[in-house]
DNA sequence: ATGGGCTATCTGTGATCACAAATGCGGGCT
DNA sequence: AGCCCGCATTTGTGATCACAGATAGCCCAT
């Protein structure tokens, strides 16, 4: 190594895994949490800077990332996070509430009484990202909430899927916030927490679509 | 370049794209259309020594085959395409349902005699690829035959995904096609046509959820 | 003959370098 | 003063090298 391996903050499940994916996962988290605006260009020696590594990590993580769809590399190699088209946010809306009907749906049988203390909990804390005009906070907090719903249904693939669909729509999701000024209490998450409790799969999948739904609409409109 | 830089038959569209894309998109399709067994290793320095360019190219290639779950690196990173267990192969087949029957829904009211003459076609080269005993030639015609049809839906971002549930299916494709034996005629591949012809969405969703779910309940039972 | 340890080799990871294209900035021309 | 050309800089791409860990094969001791 050229430069000084200092650690900068790492968790401990960053330890002993390559560099490469540990910058993959900071700027993916950045970017599905919409810490990153659309349209914002990054540089491969920029990102090398930023995380002390050289350009080969860094070309892994940007080129995985523009694999899922979180990035786009404009003509001629530059790389930026995309602004997505009406109709683009339309199908991503779509897809997400087509893939997330369908898990919460699978995850219905399986919830307990743990997992509904669990998504009232995170539900404060979405109040409270609220309150305090958190936007990355706000929409962290969220995705977990769906996350940790998603969880139950046993089905990675479809989970990973989703996630996915999140993180194209990062940008997006806090450009939403920014217009979204009212104080949004997560009314369809209650829902979505009463057809767990009732056990109504019906409820549940139209509470989901609702909440998946209602938010990107507002964009498109 | 240390090497001679031979064509090695580059299609029309090859040309001036990058070596890493080039790679990229000659693997895939050949993971996609079964040409690789489940299981099969892959070392970087092997591909790099097949299409004739060095490391770098060969790995972001890998990397994002990885990314898209065509290829799963094992412990310590060695590289091999995944062998898929029953549950997972359930999930991924869950999945197709659920995107084809969504894609072939929006397609249908862009159906127009073009498209039906063209997967009329498509469906004769199946019968053909039947008939000589070609499985990688069956499969890639097979999916060509979804695809046209979901190309009319004008929802690239869920098309794309689509693809990358078939490309994960697709050593195990080419495993259940060893398993079926008989001579398969395209039997829903017309059902769908004649729910097309008439304008049936019913009908539609329902004869594409068979032909996606009935290949592959045969390799988890 | 067989089991165990040691080494040669292979593999992925990351850094560095060379290069070409694109970008942007500054100076000169009209 | 405004515009355009040309060069310096920046950027992505690809090749090569150094290195660490894993793998496997081989030799020797029992």
């Amino acid at each position: 190594m050229l430069h000084s391996a200092k650690p900068t903050a790492l968790s401990p499940s960053d330890t002993h895994v390559s560099a490469h994916d540990r910058v993959y996962r900071t700027l993916r988290a950045r970017i599905m949490y919409g810490d990153i605006a659309p349209g914002e260009a990054l540089t491969l020696r920029g990102i090398g800077r930023e995380y002390d590594v050289s350009m080969t990590p860094a070309r892994e993580a940007v080129r995985r990332l523009v694999a899922e769809g979180a990035l786009s590399l404009s003509s001629s190699g530059r790389v930026a996070t995309p602004e997505l088209s009406n109709e683009r946010i339309e199908e991503l809306a779509a897809l997400r509430a087509l893939l997330e009907v369908e898990l919460s749906s699978r995850a219905l049988p399986r919830a307990h009484m743990a997992l509904i203390d669990r998504l009232h909990s995170i539900n404060a804390t979405i109040a409270e990202m609220v309150s305090k005009r958190d936007a990355v906070g706000y929409i962290r907090t969220n995705l977990e909430f769906h996350r940790t719903l998603y969880l139950r249904a046993q089905a990675p693939a479809m989970l990973a899927m989703t996630e996915t669909v999140w993180l194209q729509l990062g940008p997006t999701m806090r450009a939403l916030y920014g217009r979204l000024r009212r104080t949004d209490p997560p009314q369809n998450h209650r829902l979505i927490i009463a057809a767990l409790k009732a056990g109504d799969e019906p409820g549940l999948r139209l509470a989901v679509r609702s909440d998946v739904t209602q938010g990107l609409r507002l964009l498109t409109g």
